[in-house]
DNA sequence: AGAGGGATTGGG
DNA sequence: CCAATCCCTCTA
């Protein structure tokens, strides 16, 4: 079980938000490890998508999001939850991918269906904002299973983004009923 | 220094 | 439908 090298990230971004259905989420801790098989993903694919944090600018907060790519993009959202991303092609672009929900495999208490139960059920918080995903402790995995079969869909919450709250940037699973909003 | 608002969730 | 609740970002 090896995390999924550099060059797996650095592509379109659409390409690997695609692939990375069916791959293994795998946090390692001192109780065992927790892992998941990610069913849910949506593309962001840069400062030109309105519906992207990136499409802000570089700040602070997008900084990472505008790093290399086999990163995690951590955020805080309404206060409340977290939402787990992973940074995709060249530094600079701004893309990521945000994983939103995984069928539960090993060690995961509570619900896996939204990003915010995702990271919950993790463990995942800020502190892990800009963790390297090529890492031993927390990282993604090919199980070497058959291909997934892949519904596209338009993002959830982002009606604000005009016509990019059209594009069919959500991939799930078909029939996968870990999925959060099918 | 202060206001506005969000890639969500759960409850009425 | 709407509140919860932090913190980033913008404006001054």
């Amino acid at each position: 079980m090896q995390p999924l090298p550099r060059s797996f990230y650095n592509r379109d971004t659409i390409v690997v938000a695609r692939e990375l259905l069916g791959k293994h989420l795998v946090r390692v801790t001192s109780e065992g490890n927790r892992m998941g098989r990610i069913v849910e993903v949506e593309a962001y694919l840069g400062p030109h998508d309105l519906a992207a944090h990136s499409s802000k600018g570089l700040t602070e907060r997008t900084r990472i999001m505008f790093g290399p790519p086999g990163y995690s993009y951590v955020y805080l959202i309404y206060g409340i939850h977290h939402c787990l991303n992973v940074v995709t092609e060249p530094a600079g672009h701004g893309a990521a991918v945000l994983l939103r929900a995984l069928e539960p495999l090993a060690g995961l208490s509570g619900r896996t269906s939204g990003p915010g139960l995702l990271c919950r059920a993790l463990g995942i918080d800020r502190q892990w904002n800009g963790h390297d995903l090529l890492s031993d402790d927390f990282f993604i995995t090919d199980p070497g299973a058959a291909a997934v079969r892949i519904v596209a869909r338009p993002r959830i919450g982002v009606d604000y983004a005009r016509h990019w709250a059209r594009r069919k940037l959500r991939f799930y699973e078909r029939g996968n009923p870990f999925v959060s909003r099918p």
